[in-house]
DNA sequence: TATCTTACTGACTGATCGGTCATTTACTGG
DNA sequence: CCAGTAAATGACCGATCAGTCAGTAAGATA
């Protein structure tokens, strides 16, 4: 009957270096999307493009799968950012708005910014993932931009303020933009024009941050 | 034996009218806590002091129940506050720090804080809620905001800026706080000064915000 | 081509939890 | 004091889903 050949596809390969990584790229998607109790292993494995009973051979439980996705991909901008503080010739007030920019384009724009999202929704589930990540990422978020207005102080650009406080504010608009994007931004008609608001908060911090005596000295 | 007339308490009492209250508060908590699936409803009923029968006396089902929690209490704060822009007297610095203080103490201190960071975490599985949320909360309290800055600009107390970036921008640092509130702060050995915090941010705005070229000319 | 290794599958299981309902018990009105 | 009512109970059901494992087939090796 059908003596065809068939160059028939196998139904599955082996890809035992890029499953974990695609299984992880799925899972952030599925959490972010709906959060950890309502997104399926099933689910998970099907984006994945494999079974769950694969999904067991790279991860002990929807737990550990869930660390791993956090655990994934959010030093190297952190850290670029910190040397290019040290590095940077121009204003401060260039600084913070290639800071912000670089922020954007580096974290916000890309999936891992949904994470922000997962962890405070599980704070209460995971605390000790919160802690990881507070202490990996937004305490170095922080700090960063502490520096960075750290450095205004000293150049006289900048007057003085609380730092703790300052950095705290100054990223504040920030994550809440990445927020946005995961949220309310899916479900509402109200466009925003993202570079020109990140444009803004570069403009009101430095508005907020500059030292006004020596301006009215001018 | 034994004759006492034991004043057996009663097993429980009816209590129509305070039962929904009590499983909304209760709801709340848990849903703030662990979040919309992580939440069992034996636990929710057990917290108010019911059985999981009783809940569904009064809420059709789980999501019914998630529902009833969002629409309590959200719109007086901001109506007041509305009102305070319209007869307030003094200069809009003062407006803005007096609308930060009681947004915080209305809201920010009170369990109702928790609502936002659930429907952040929600939007993706209940999206005409979060549109709900984001008509009726989220885009009035940017409107206040924008409000209370228009006022000052009027009054040539600030300078000329995107509108409805302000209001985004000026909210932020307060939701950020809230948000801070029922994720980081948990499981943080961090302690934070939220009345000089917030004082912080209410300087930053006005720096941020205030026309210097005015002050220049001073 | 034959054999062996192992990445992968998918049907299965047991626990959990949203939702139901027959029964019990607190209250009310005569 | 004694029905009559309805508020509240808690055992139960069925669907869902995390986690398992015996079996299958890709592809390496010789």
């Amino acid at each position: 009957m059908n003596s065809v050949p068939k160059p028939v596809e196998p139904r599955w390969e082996r890809r035992k270096d890029a499953r974990p990584g695609e299984l992880a790229a799925a899972a952030l998607d599925l959490f972010v999307e709906r959060g950890f109790s309502a997104t399926r292993l099933d689910d998970v494995a099907k984006r994945a493009g494999v079974s769950k009973g694969t999904l067991y051979l790279y991860f002990d439980s929807k737990e550990d799968l869930f660390k791993a996705v956090i655990r994934e991909g959010y030093v190297a901008p952190i850290m670029e950012a910190e040397q290019l503080i040290d590095s940077f010739e121009g204003s401060t007030a260039d600084l913070i708005h290639e800071i912000l920019w670089r922020w954007w384009s580096q974290v916000g724009a890309t999936p891992q910014a949904g994470m922000t999202k997962l962890i405070i929704a599980e704070s209460g589930n995971f605390p000790e993932l919160a802690r990881f990540y507070h202490d990996e990422v937004i305490q170095r978020a922080h700090a960063l931009l502490e520096h960075a207005i750290s450095r205004g102080i000293a150049r006289g650009e900048f007057r003085e303020v609380n730092l703790p406080f300052a950095g705290r504010i100054s990223c504040a608009p920030m994550v809440m933009l990445m927020l946005w994007k995961h949220s309310f931004a899916q479900c509402t008609h109200q466009e925003l024009d993202i570079e020109a608001y990140i444009r803004a908060i570069g403009d009101m911090l430095i508005h907020g941050l500059t030292n006004s005596e020596k301006k009215a000295g001018a």
